[in-house]
DNA sequence: ATTAGCACTCAAACATGGAGAGTGCTAAAC
DNA sequence: GTTTAGCACTCTCCATGTTTGAGTGCTAAT
């Protein structure tokens, strides 16, 4: 089992490498952190540890990183001790998103710049994936000859819009009734469910004779097919100015990887239906173009239900403790907001 | 002057560079293309072109390299020219465009993926000025107690959603006669000249007595307020992939400036008042971070009105042929599509 | 159990020396 | 007069040493 001593000198290695990249030899710890040790003993505790997978040497006779593991073992000591909210932070923090509060207008946008300013890493957040958001009411508005625009409120306050054409022209009034409809049957479904619903609908009655009805089902299936969560990611320039990224190649890879998009919707995705502040840690990381990065994700709710998560890209050799904080605050800010209304 | 043969053999240069990066010997020259001389004599030729700025040398004793002056000769020629149309590229461009036929939702984003992914550099698109957009109606629905959705409809089929809150709450029926009173007061109207109005109007009257319109005028300001247009861009990950980019300083700065944004959108929006494809070729670019890049851009129109500004962003090695076509028929397209409709 | 001392190792930085590509110049050829 | 062959020269690139410094592991003394 792993000491207290072993323990302490652990941290140390790994807050060293967090101030600066570079292997952390025994003599840095013995300067930096006060064990009243010297440094062949503190060679002999770092040599367990490599033993125990928690430090490894680059090469011979370099000094030690930590690895994935010991990562691990030092977030899970962060996390459960719960001290790691800065008052500083804090404020700073507060003070930026402020605005939020005044205008829930592209929040998204601007959440995801404080993320990544006050970081220095990538900021994501995922808007609400349109199939867990129920549906508030919906109007149709018609817009010029054969176009309707279609505007959808969510109980999550996000509305969409979308221009839909249509075969014949439709009067306003008849738009109206097709609306009240919706309204009355799907008001409180998911748009997951309503897409099902209309695509049964749909198959069900190939040849329905009344064509408003026909004309609604089409415009339904326009609107509510589209199912996919949108994520805005902001911080690539603040993130290469870390001594991390002297190495193309991953640069390469991981904005092949965020323009790609898909991945990480899936994965915060997935995210999104459990709650807390997760941590993946390089090769941890359930996304294959990123085990050489690690990520901060939380989830953000309306009341009680998650609605969309949030994150931090970085390096393995993220500050993870100040990651963590922004997250989390930031999280726990915007269900305020979304709750507050 | 520039001679016949001398213009010859400095296109020959600039395509021998454009094809593969790294400085043009003579002998490469005269091999590539046949001009029936020796290597002798067109080392002549290139170093008159050198003292005329068209071509320099990065080092004794290397190849050369076309300056900014020898594209821009390039370039020229190549748009008097106007040959450049290639049916291939034509083809599988309308084929990528076609989707926007049926579905003009989210064209930016879709018709930036397009530009990026068959030029292989950064594409961009500015979405109209909102101050160049006119006003066609606007809706105010009621969302729930306190807030309200404003749908804005302009004459390019822009719409754009915002959820105000207001004091008092207002019923629907005040909505409609207040949104019936902007749409009779200011259809037609560009979205700029709305905003000068309503704040006139706002500081004439400081105390209206009337709480209607007092908050008619606070929907609006908040509403016309923001008058800037946004940019889309994608391929950056492409663009990784030239052998331009293995200096990672260039990357971080072209990065910084594509993220800050202004800087791209006042460009844009200076270029789309006037018409035509428009290329900058590294010191020619108006941003000084640009500097290291040449741009290609185009406006798309809504009838001969010039509405958004689409482009590409390369290194000064731009295929400048290709990237010119891809821009000029991706604008006439869009042009057409919102002419169409 | 801890520590001082010492030999050993390895990467990074710097220096050295062709090889290759390309030029500029001069003198000869057309 | 234009073009070309020939040759000396220059500069980068690459591969190969050499040095330096940081850091380790081991051993013997505390």
């Amino acid at each position: 089992m792993l000491g207290e001593r072993n323990r302490r000198v652990l941290f140390a290695v790994i807050q060293c490498y967090i101030n600066a990249p570079g292997p952390v030899g025994s003599r840095v710890v013995t300067k930096k952190f006060s064990f009243g040790l010297s440094p062949a003993t503190i060679r002999n505790i770092m040599s367990d540890l490599e033993e125990m997978g928690y430090l490894r040497q680059p090469h011979t006779s370099a000094g030690r990183i930590p690895t994935d593991s010991g990562y691990r073992l030092y977030v899970d000591t962060l996390i459960t001790g719960k001290d790691y909210v800065n008052d500083e932070l804090l404020l700073e923090l507060y003070k930026r998103l402020e605005t939020l509060n005044k205008d829930i207008n592209y929040f998204h946008d601007r959440a995801s710049k404080v993320l990544s300013s006050l970081s220095n890493y990538i900021g994501i957040i995922m808007s609400p994936k349109t199939g867990m958001t129920t549906l508030n009411k919906i109007e149709l508005l018609k817009y010029r000859k054969n176009q309707v625009a279609v505007i959808l409120f969510t109980d999550e306050a996000m509305i969409r819009n979308k221009v839909v054409s249509i075969g014949p022209e439709i009067s306003q009034k008849d738009l109206n009734r097709i609306s009240g409809y919706i309204n009355s049957e799907f008001a409180g479904f998911t748009l997951e469910e309503i897409r099902r619903i209309v695509l049964n609908e749909m198959s069900e009655e190939r040849s329905i004779c009344d064509s408003l009805i026909s004309e609604a089902l089409k415009i339904c299936r326009n609107v509510f097919s589209s199912a996919e969560g949108d994520i805005y990611v902001s911080g690539l320039s603040e993130m290469l100015d870390l001594p991390d990224f002297c190495d193309i190649d991953r640069i390469r890879l991981l904005l092949k990887t965020i323009e790609d998009k898909h991945l990480i919707v899936e994965l915060l995705d997935k995210i999104s239906a459990s709650d807390g502040t997760q941590v993946f840690i390089g090769s941890e990381n359930p996304i294959d173009e990123m085990k050489n990065f690690s990520m901060v994700i939380s989830t953000y709710n309306e009341g009680s239900k998650p609605v969309g998560a949030i994150g931090l890209i970085g390096p393995r050799r993220m500050n993870y403790l100040k990651a963590i904080s922004i997250v989390d605050m930031t999280a726990n800010y915007i269900s305020n907001i979304l709750l507050d209304r």
